[in-house]
DNA sequence: ACAGGCGGGACAGCCCGTTATT
DNA sequence: AATAACGGGCTGTCCCGCCTGT
């Protein structure tokens, strides 16, 4: 919410404090969760003073984990949105080539950093109600881009919400997996599964359509 | 090192303070994680005092999520053993009822109660050798258990692990993702994906078997 | 760090937190030495709160302990300092009231303030790098104002070096007795035989300049 | 006072539990005092169970480090007690001998090991009699074997108990000295002088009682 | 907007000593 | 007569949040 703050006119490429504080937050919440980093290290990180993260985030620890969430979630989402522009075969490997960044992307961190959603969600308690409506929030949007990719592809509402909720879930569930191996296998797993279901089923869809008899 | 202390005849401790100890850390990682957990109410959960814990477990909180993680995988894995001592289409159905059963006991505990491997693999870091070694031994374990039983139906053993690794991830997957929705659905979703495609695969394989021409 | 903030001209806080919990620890030393204190206590003792200690020592403990050895050397070596500002047979008497001011302030503390610097030295191991440098400095530092002062009387670098590092010693090995027999007596003891030795030893060197054939 | 228990018959060289255990005490006063040893460690060096201990010595670790005093005095002051044995001169050489054992001691241990009774000196308090008392009664041991020494060499009982005092000043605080500054150097000052000082003043006395005028 | 001293509660770990069992 | 388990108090450390002064 607090806007681009100062908007730098023109040079001046170094993030505002705001965003470097939020960037250190979703960096700890992949690597440890939420109750695995205290403030002092974060805040060190992001060379900031105690201060400058109660005015900017006056709910304090769990305010800069929702902002990391909300950005985080938008970073993961991107390239699935543009998922279902392409049509038929294509989506199953846009899905394919996603899955295979993820991997690239634990793998170049030495299988460090994972989904910061899939550890906040474990940590948190019904208490936590702020922390479980930004996941809530999360998942859905995740579920969502895939299902519009999905419907696109012919399939009905209910199957295709189906289907995403299941990929989201081969999704986080390879993630958590390839991090305890140490390896990218349960990913490629996870992907060579997924797109046969992909596959065949917005192919059974197309064939029902095109063959109504 | 405790001997069979439990085997008082008729009436006994119920429980030794050791399994008192385990069984509330693994109640604890399912519900927050090791790090949302504070060993003192640890111990007023398992009515121990705080020495007897280093008197059982000398490497401390860890050494007891170690245990807590290795007596739990055995009741996980416990249904999935049985999965396989029955033939044809019954393995698929037999997985389904797994899941449901995972499903209702995240119901039962208000969806609070998750699966205690997934939240400990996504906090631990390179530095928690001890935990990350029994970590990918409890996976290990799941998709040995899973992969046994696709093998006595006619799958290769690399197709099984790949299946098997698949099964896994869609259970931590779904178990995560139903613990934020706060409802069962991404576990019904990943159930009726995952029989579909278990019954498929094996079906395929049964077929080519039969109709070797 | 904490700039000069008892600058404070007429009414003021008296002592800085900071300067409150380096008295502390330093008169603490004098009693029980480093590992016989508890921060708590300390803490009590300074009215001072937990967190503020880790504010002004992040290296904790072990980083007020040497604040408190380099603040106590200070005093001690101050009068010493002043030793070698006279001439002729005057530097064995003040060495004389040096010693018996020590006897003073041991004896008005019922035998349980002794020498800070030998406690903590007695009490470290190799491993504690940080206070066996600042303890090595600060006996570097006593021997060096008392070395001064001789060479000031005539005598050689190395012969002043070496009476003033036995002087050191007198000093800690004759508080360290004092304390245990509950009496000034080897103090006493000690300053006798150590002045005779100065004395005597300048005298020398005096009569070596003055009859040179 | 528990006397040597197993008297093992013939062979058996292993000493008993009870000797395990004082000089596994006696070791870590030497190098980290009562305070920064805790039973268990010790205990564990020992090989011995928690029980033998307070089977052994019901005041418990107060008790065991009495028994380490006394033990150690007495080693202490063994080479001491042959030093009035031989006339003239040769008292002066043995105490440098003595001196220079001590370095060699503190030396081979890397300069870790120190004299166990100044440690549990300055580390004790008004509150521990017991400890107090059994220090007061082995720094009187070393002072009364060197006070007959020098007794036998024609001293008053006067001066030589005020010249054992200043002795023993001497040894204990060059030991102090040597191990902060990682050689022996104090140790080879002091046994200089102290060695000077016995010489000259033992040769007055000769002298004095040979010409009597 | 920044800076940093303050506050005290909670953390994991270890302490020393005792009590039941073999 | 030896040992394992118990007991709970206390240690040093670090936590997160606040609240003054620039």
């Amino acid at each position: 919410m607090p806007p681009s703050s100062r908007a730098a006119p023109v040079a001046a490429p170094a993030t505002s404090t705001r965003d470097r504080l939020v960037e250190a937050m979703a960096d700890a919440l992949q690597r440890r969760g939420l109750h695995g980093i205290g403030l002092n290290e974060l805040l060190a990180q992001a060379q900031a003073p105690k201060g400058v993260l109660y005015h900017h985030f006056p709910g304090g620890k769990t305010a800069l984990a929702v902002a990391a969430i909300e950005a985080t979630v938008e970073r993961i989402v991107r390239p699935l949105d543009a998922l279902g522009r392409v049509g038929g075969d294509e989506l199953a490997a846009r899905l394919q080539r996603w899955l295979a960044g993820a991997a690239r992307e634990l793998s170049a961190s030495g299988f460090e950093r994972g989904c910061p959603l899939a550890t906040v969600a474990l940590e948190s308690t019904e208490a936590d109600t702020e922390l479980r409506a930004a996941l809530a929030l999360a998942f859905a949007r995740l579920r969502a881009a895939l299902s519009a990719a999905l419907e696109r592809q012919g399939l009905s509402q209910s199957e295709a919400g189906s289907l995403a909720s299941f990929v989201v879930t081969g999704y986080e569930g390879a993630l958590l997996q390839a991090r305890v191996a140490g390896n990218t296998e349960p990913l490629q797993h996870a992907a060579r599964w997924l797109v046969a279901l992909v596959r065949q089923t917005t192919e059974t869809h197309a064939r029902q359509r095109s063959e109504p008899t």
